[in-house]
Formats: structure tokens, C-alpha cells, sequence
DNA sequence: GATTGAATTTAACATATGTTAAATAATCAT
DNA sequence: ATGATTATTTAACATATGTTAAATTCAATC
């Protein structure tokens, strides 16, 4: 937990007794590449940092495989649409590296911000942090071209291009793998 | 004030002290049709609420205008890569009816959040549920077509194709103006 | 290191959307 | 109502990206 407690301290730092508390109601979770973190239809009930390793969150529409994000070490990850509304969840998250987790038990932690204010600020501001990506992302779909979108990647989140298969990579973009390949034959 | 009053007590009821605070920061603002709330580089430190009228997000990006986002009454709007970074936004807000909004000044309020934790929640919820809007808004851009996109809007929300000209609509959904007049040509 | 299967690229063609310009239609001010 | 301005549609053509299939490269296992 050593890592998580570093990354909340560079966010919003809480008391010892506010670390504590959310120190007991987490656990690390390991899992091989390949394996899912949470299937497709599993209401999410926890939020995800992650240590060590990759993770992708991941959907199908009409039979095709389509991600939604990718995470790497040091952020939290959650379905939004699902933790913040108890909806069942249509995407599900994937290690795509061996990756140590810790698992925080999102039920538990609501209950902890009556305690701890603190511990609600903390998740506010992370939460701000996650809106504000998802925001600039719509901007980069809503009008760059796809060989904008992939240079700006490869500028912004290099870990991306050398870490995760293509294959997934194109889809986060909205293109096929064929227009990827064909945008990195262009330089 | 009263509707928002209303509003907050739909989201998250807080005490009469609270309340008070909150109006204590806030004042209401009336401007016509066409004028901007807030321009293209200003850094902003307002949280609006709609009372009346309808809003629009708007940027530019190669001289051509872009709307990233429409909001009509009882929802709140702010540019949330320059409230929660203290960047100027590239951004600005346009009023497309005559509008009637509460201005709620944002670092007041974040002040706020110390002496009333219920304050914080109720904003907590208030991003929280403008994140999973942008979350879903990305699932529609990244793989669906143009035409699908504009029929889910119909059906999501009517209010923009009865309220909105048709000119702001093509760059909301992604697409230049000929192929949004082309797509509702087909049926 | 040979064999197999997966990942990536290439090719050829199809289609959606972009671009420019002109034609209508709608709105507004006089 | 008239004319002027603005919004929307239509047309013709250009281009980016999709689709299908095959070729190639890469990676893992024996």
C-alpha cells in the first residue's frame, strides 16, 4: 500500500488516522496478463489503483472489441457509469501486463467521508482530475483527425505506444487497426 | 435563487446554514442572446447555474467555431480545465437565448467546503454526474457514425434540435454542417 | 532453430464525411 | 410587405477512413 499512500500524499494529503482507516477497508490484488479485473456486466463496487502493471477498460459494440482507456501505475480506475449510478457496468477492465492492484471497497469508502471529510476531498479532487482528461479527450474525437489523434498520443502518453499491442490502441483512437497501420506507414 | 435551491435540494439537501452560505457567495446574472458569459481566455472562477435560457461551450480550433457542449435550464456549467487547473480556458460560454443564470463564485465556495462538508458533497455530485455525461459522450464519438450520433440526440435530448440552430448542432456531434443537413435529409 | 499462432502491415476497393460553391428557405429590420 | 441578412439545404467532387483478404513480421513453444 506503500505506493498508494505516496500518490494520495502528492493529491491531497490526510491524517493518519484518515490513512488508516482507508488502509482497512483496501486490498492488494494480483493478476496475470490476460486476466479480467472485471467482467462486462459486473456492477462496480470498487476503485482500482494501480501499482504496478497496465489495465485496460474495454466494451463490445456489435461484436467488436473496443477500449475505452488504458491505466498505468499510479491511477485509480473505476467505471464511472456504473459506481457512480449502481447500474450494471457494459465495460469490464483487463490487465494487459501483470499488475498489483489495491482494491478499495467504494461502499465502505462512501461511508468513511462522513467521518473524514478529508478522505472526500481527496477522491473529489481525483475525481475533478479524471473529468477534466475526459474532457480534453472529447476534444481530441470531436475534431482531430485520426493521425492527429495518434501523434498526439504518442507526444502525450508515450507509455501507451511502447507498452500496450495495437491492436488495442486503435480502437481507443476510433479507428480500425488497417487506418492505424496506414497512419504509421505515412512518416 | 430559488431554483437552484430547489435543484441542490434534488441532488444533495443540505442545512439552512449552508444554503445561506451558498446564496451568501452567488449572485444572479441576466444577459441577452448571443452574448458570451465568460470569454475565450479568461480563467474561470464561476460555477453557473441555468435558471433560464440555453448555454453553449464553444471553442475554436483552425479559425473554424466548435461547440463542446450545450446546457439548458437546471444544470450547472463551468470549464473544468481551467476552474479545477487555474489555467485560462481556450473556452468560452455563449448565451443562445436570453438567459437568466446564478453565478456562484468558485473559490468562495471551495472555502466553503472547510466550514460545510455537505457543500463539498453536494459539488462531489455534482462533477461526479458530469463525468459519467462526458464518459458516455466519448462512448458516442469513438465508434458510433455521425447518423447515429445524431439520433441518439434526438432521442436523449430533444430540447437541442428544437432549441438550437442547426450550425451549433454539426460541431457538437463532431461533423461539418452539409453532412448534419445530408444525415437528416435521409429519412 | 523450426513450427505454430498472433500481431501487424499492405493492397484493393467501398463508403462516409469533408470541401467548396450555389440555391433555397427562414428571420429580422425597416 | 420588402429587402437584407442569416440559416439551411443541395450538388459535385475530394479525401479519410472502413472493409475484406492476403502477405508479412513477430513471439512463443517445443
Amino acid at each position: 500500500m506503500h505506493q498508494l499512500l505516496l500518490q494520495i500524499k502528492a493529491i491531497h494529503p490526510v491524517t493518519a488516522e484518515a490513512e488508516k482507516a482507508l488502509v482497512n477497508i483496501s486490498r492488494e490484488v494480483e493478476l496475470l496478463k490476460g486476466e479480467d479485473v472485471q467482467r462486462i456486466g459486473h456492477t462496480c463496487k470498487t476503485i482500482y489503483f494501480v501499482q504496478e502493471g497496465a489495465l485496460r477498460v474495454y466494451y463490445f459494440k456489435n461484436d467488436t472489441d473496443i477500449t475505452e482507456s488504458f491505466e498505468f501505475e499510479n491511477s485509480f480506475v473505476a467505471r464511472a457509469e456504473s459506481l457512480f449510478t449502481g447500474k450494471p457496468s457494459r465495460k469490464g477492465i483487463q490487465a494487459l501486463e501483470n499488475v498489483s492492484l489495491v482494491a478499495i471497497h467504494s461502499q465502505k469508502l462512501f461511508q468513511l467521508f462522513d467521518q473524514f471529510p478529508e478522505l472526500e476531498r481527496l477522491f473529489r479532487k481525483i475525481i475533478e482530475s479524471s473529468y477534466v482528461n475526459t474532457v480534453n479527450r472529447i476534444e481530441s474525437l470531436q475534431f482531430n483527425t485520426a493521425e492527429e489523434r495518434y501523434n498526439t498520443l504518442i507526444r502525450q502518453a508515450p507509455d501507451v505506444i511502447k507498452r500496450i499491442p495495437l491492436k488495442y490502441i486503435s480502437s481507443y483512437l476510433g479507428i480500425t487497426q488497417v487506418s492505424l497501420s496506414r497512419i504509421r506507414g505515412l512518416k
